[in-house]
DNA sequence: GTTTATTGAATGAACATTCAATCAATTAAT
DNA sequence: ATTAATTGATTGAATGTTCATTCAATAAAC
C-alpha cells in the first residue's frame, strides 16, 4: 500500500483539522462570535489558511454540519448493525448512540444545537437538519412497527409512538 | 388619569418596540446575522434609533433576553395563581404555560432557543438561563412534594420526578 | 423658545477575503 | 547521489466589506 507522500493525505487532514477547530470554536465562542481568525488560531495555523481550504465563511460552517451530520449517521448505523433485529436492541442502540460518548461529547451537542437554532431562515441548514431528522424518525418507526407485530398489539398508533420516542430523546 | 403626554410614554413605547422588533429579527435571521440596521428597519425606524434607546448592541439583545423571561415568569405566575391549591391543576398550568399561545409564539420559541445556544461562555445569559430553570425546578418540586403527600405515597424521589417533568416540557 | 426625540450620513472597528512572498516536498536532470 | 527546477502549501500583511456607533442637523413636543 504505497502511500501518496506527505502531500497526499494534507488536504483531507486540514479539512478536518479545521472543522475540529470551528466545532471547538462555536461550542467556546457561540456561534454569533465565530471568527476566520479564531477558529485559524485554534487549529494552529495561520488566517488565510481557511480560505484556501474552504472558499468561504459559509462553507466552512456548512461542511462542518455536513461533517457533524455524517459522523452521526455513521456512528448510529454502526450501533444498529450490531444491536441486530430484535427491535428492543435497536431502540437500545438508538438511545446509546444519542446520549453515548461517540455521538455526543459536549462540544458536539452545544454545536449541534448551535446550528439548530441558528437554521430557522436558513434553507441550507435546515434542509440537512430535516433531512437527517427524517431519517431518524423513519428507522424508528421501522423499529417500531416490528416491536408492535411481535408483542402482536392491535390498534397501536406507530406513528404517534415514534413521534414521542423522538420527542423524548430529543 | 391626566396622560403625561407623548413624551411621557415614548421610552418605554420605544424600547418595547425596539425587543418586538429585535425578537422578530433573530427569529426571522437568526441571532448571527442580526443587524442593528434590521432591527431598526423592522421598528420602521432609523439607523441610529437603536443606540440611543440601548447604549449597545449587546445591551439590546441582554435587555430581550430579560424581556422574554420576565414575561414568561409573569405568565406562569398568573396561571399558577389561577390554578389554586390542587396540584394537578399547578402542574397543568404550568404545562399549558409552556405550550400555550401566550408565552410559546413560534417567534418567542425561538428567541428562546437562539439565547440558550448562544449561552454557552456568555455568563450574562447563562446566568439569566440558569435562574430561570432554576427557579422553575423548584415550583415543579414544590408542586410534586404537595402530591406525593396528598397521594400518601413513600419511596419517590421527588428530584427525580421533577426533573423528568422538568426534562419532558423541554 | 427651549427641550427632547429622531434622522441618516459619516466614522471607525471588526472581520472575511486576497495575494505576493516564502517555504517545503516532489520530480527531473546531471 | 546531488543539485536544480517545479509544484503545491502556508504565511501574514494589505484590502475591501459589513456593520456598530457617533453626531450634527432637523423635527416635534412642550
Amino acid at each position: 500500500m504505497k502511500n501518496k507522500g506527505i502531500r497526499g493525505d494534507i488536504k483531507i487532514l486540514r479539512r478536518e483539522q479545521l472543522i475540529e477547530a470551528t466545532m471547538r470554536t462555536i461550542a467556546r465562542r457561540g456561534f454569533a462570535r465565530t471568527t476566520m481568525a479564531h477558529v485559524a488560531k485554534t487549529a494552529g495555523l495561520s488566517q488565510g489558511i481557511v480560505n484556501f481550504y474552504f472558499k468561504t465563511k459559509e462553507a466552512l460552517l456548512y461542511e462542518t454540519l455536513v461533517h457533524l451530520a455524517q459522523e452521526y449517521e455513521f456512528i448510529m448505523r454502526q450501533a444498529l448493525d450490531r444491536a441486530g433485529q430484535d427491535p428492543v436492541a435497536a431502540l437500545d442502540a438508538m438511545i446509546d448512540t444519542d446520549v453515548g460518548p461517540a455521538a455526543c461529547t459536549p462540544t458536539k451537542a452545544a454545536v449541534w444545537l448551535a446550528f439548530w437554532a441558528e437554521s430557522r431562515g436558513r434553507p441550507k441548514y435546515r434542509q440537512l437538519c430535516r433531512k437527517l431528522g427524517g431519517e431518524y424518525f423513519l428507522i424508528v418507526q421501522q423499529i417500531c412497527t416490528r416491536l408492535v407485530e411481535r408483542g402482536g398489539y392491535h390498534n397501536i398508533d406507530v406513528e404517534t409512538i415514534s413521534r414521542s420516542f423522538n420527542s423524548m430523546v430529543n
